[in-house]
DNA sequence: ATTAAATTTAACTAAAATCGTAAATTATTA
DNA sequence: TAATAATTTACGATTTTAGTTAAATTTAAT
């Protein structure tokens, strides 16, 4: 029998903070409930006292990353800055959760167990709804040409943390800081000639 | 039986990239020789003619490990560059190869088989006192101030990496090319005033 | 086309790792 | 102090992995 919710239990919390860096490092197959266990000092039999098992423990993971995320992302949305701030603020978001993860716990993810598969799923359609309407509300207001189609901008962030590790990029614009300048120039001019003195950086602060 | 020396066999390089890699990422428990044989395209009949277990594996990959950064310390040595641009280069080598491999690997090194403890250290040993000699060299020369141990050069570098990663660091120097050009005037001119327009990277190229 | 070498497939056993649980222990509260 | 809740220890059952072997298949060389 499963004891609910124990969101305050210490006991609790070493087990989800210590299983999700381990988790989204290595994946869940090469992770097991012992050395979890182990690292958050926590005995097994208190383990199964809170989950059923590996699959279980991911799935609350999961639902409070994406919870995390999608408050991050209304808070910025919600932030009294500027368009351009605002997005640039999404793409650091982007690219700082990126990190977090490997590509390894996502394919497991979609490759092992049907539930999380399904979590996972309808947690980035609605992420992804919600961006939409982000993008959507700031072609009404002019901010981007209305041509684009809102869900592009939704690829191209998806795609610049991928860029941003490319290691075919990476031979051609070797240093991070330069590689993620020509990237949002890109995405903010495209070809055309812009103001190369823009520190994206500096944009970030605060 | 093990048949020896298949250094220009395929399936030989097959094995021994495929294992490196995963091994550097994951460690040396989490990966299992039949994941290595499927990632590699090699049956495990055909590890077993190659080698004896896994940690002959690992030994083997050690050993290849070593002497490339052997070479390619010797290579930066022996360049007709200025001292300061080899200084720079052994600097971005071991940033390099720091990043190659994780922590759980050296330290599941240390921890389970004896030989490969020993190699480990031993290697380790030859190659501190290879670089020792290049910083004995270069203050015989006069490149160095003489009343500094060129074992604590050493120290400096060993230690760049692990301070570009420091957490701690991250957050008061958030960009990478910035921490890693503080850095460099720390190591060159230490709390000195220093020509701060010095580009490390630039002096780099070629 | 024939032979020899290299490789794979498919089984199998023994050992080790992992899971999950019942009973014992410790800490907490009434 | 007695009752209850939280946690651990210790253990059997199950699964995974390591390491071998025999026979079939592919590859390369003659």
């Amino acid at each position: 029998m499963i004891t609910e919710p124990p969101q305050d239990n210490k006991k609790y919390q070493d087990l989800v903070t210590t299983a999700r860096s381990l988790l989204f490092k290595h994946g869940i197959k090469r992770v097991t409930i012992e050395e979890i266990c182990e690292k958050a000092n926590v005995s097994k039999v208190t383990f199964y006292k809170y989950f059923h098992n590996k699959d279980d423990l991911v799935m609350k993971i999961m639902e409070d990353w994406v919870d995390d995320g999608v408050r991050e992302f209304l808070a910025i949305r919600d932030e009294n800055i500027p368009f351009m701030d605002k997005m640039l603020k999404l793409i650091r978001l982007k690219l700082a959760t990126a990190q977090e993860y490997s590509d390894e716990f996502i394919d497991e993810l979609m490759g092992t167990n049907e539930n999380l598969k399904q979590f996972y799923q309808s947690a980035t359609m609605k992420t992804m709804e919600l961006v939409t309407d982000f993008f959507k509300e700031a072609q009404r207001e002019g901010q981007f040409r209305k041509t684009v189609p809102p869900e592009f901008y939704i690829y191209l962030i998806e795609h610049i943390s991928e860029m941003m590790n490319d290691d075919k990029l990476k031979t051609i614009i070797s240093d991070p800081h330069d590689r993620f300048q020509e990237l949002m120039n890109i995405i903010f001019f495209g070809f055309n000639e812009c103001d190369k003195t823009i520190e994206y950086d500096k944009l970030m602060e605060g």
